[in-house]
DNA sequence: AAATGTGAATGCTTTCACAGCA
DNA sequence: TGCTGTGAAAGCATTCACATTT
């Protein structure tokens, strides 16, 4: 690379950067956390690699899309680098996210320790039922009407949806979320939604993901 | 193709059939399930992919691996592609599964529609906690002591395992799951784990998927 | 000497386009 | 005619290998 200003480099093209890259972006950023913690001030391509059975090349390539983030012949700084990747993920401010579903997985995933951990704020849940309504997850998360959705969300700065209801009402419940003008949900529910340009939606198939392991196990058998 | 003998190409060659092949048969599958429900008897791979937003060529092509399961001028009749469908992932049998820890998330998949609803039975939850053992799930799978893992799988028939452990578990857990002769897992705790070959680990990442909406969310700003 | 950043090469996946069959 | 099954082409992603830098 040319450019003396670092990071600089590829801004317009960053929408070209595959999902793949971007999501192993994350692993990266866990693996330094872990470094971090266990003291270490830098590390390289192919100590990282080594250690979380990555690829070093696959890493330098990932990292090189955003800038250049490393030293030649010493390798990343931890911290460094860990920032970096907070700031390209946007994880370096608060996020908040309302999970629509109060039903075993969306009171689950509204106290899932994992989210927290890296910065995001499960803010608020929201359910139909009248039972429900009013209640507050084990960990104290809110529990509001569905019909509050657009105002609540909107006044609560909410950005981020996450979709725990049953299949016949998702794409009801997608249109409301994307129709208060969140832009990026992450759904749990099968089947297929229908979502306007502009809006991301990242699904978590969890039937898919056993059956896939079912697969292999009926292969092994031939 | 010139065999005769259908569904009989490629046997030897099935392992060269990749996941994201193997994931959308599961796609396919549930597609077929809303078809049949709304009575259609034949489909065409491009009202098929028109319908649920899928690739038609794609469509033909990942059932080719496995089959003629078309009839040209027609489609491929919805029922008959159904059953060839469960018995490519190895559905035309219960299939028997443990949850390896009893805490939110755990308690939750244990639960879960979408898993019987296919064929899955979720026979048992394994937990450390004295006051989780001996209990059982809101649905009625009952909570072991993850000591009689090895015994209680064993007799059980278990074939997969899902690990809804704390990260600072998972690898323990997988240890003992792989010892007690399970080959098919079903990850939620984040972090690197090591699996023997031979065992099949599929693992689903919360935050690496929140963090991935982070990131497009980071981009719509610039 | 050590490790990055990156073109070139390889390998995979998807899509095209059409021969061949019902 | 309509649609499958499938080679060939195009499009992505990963890995290699090395010039370049500290």
């Amino acid at each position: 690379m040319k450019t003396s200003n670092k990071a600089a480099k590829g801004k317009q093209s960053l929408d070209q950067v595959s999902e793949l890259t971007t999501n192993r972006l994350s692993l990266y950023l866990r693996c330094l956390n872990v470094l971090e913690g266990a003291g270490e001030q830098t590390v390289s391509s192919r100590s990282l690699a080594e250690k979380f059975h990555l690829n070093a090349a696959q890493i330098r390539k990932d990292l090189a899309y955003f800038g250049e983030f490393g030293v030649r012949g010493v390798g990343y700084y931890v911290g460094d680098l860990k920032r970096h990747l907070r700031q390209i993920l946007g994880l370096d401010r608060k996020l908040r996210v309302a999970i629509i579903g109060a039903g075993n997985l969306g009171l689950a995933l509204a106290d899932y320790p994992g989210f927290r951990q890296e910065g995001f704020e499960i803010a608020v849940l929201f359910d139909t039922l009248r039972e429900k309504v009013g209640q507050t997850s084990r960990g104290g998360v809110p529990i509001h009407d569905v019909a509050d959705l657009t105002t609540l969300t909107r006044c609560d700065g909410i950005q981020i949806a996450v979709i725990a209801v049953p299949e016949a009402a998702a794409q009801h419940v997608l249109n409301l979320v994307v129709a208060a003008g969140i832009r990026a949900i992450l759904n749990f529910s099968p089947g297929t939604l229908d979502v306007p340009p502009g809006v991301k939606l990242k699904s978590v198939d969890l039937t898919v993901s056993l059956e896939s392991l079912s697969f292999f196990l009926a292969q092994g058998e031939g």
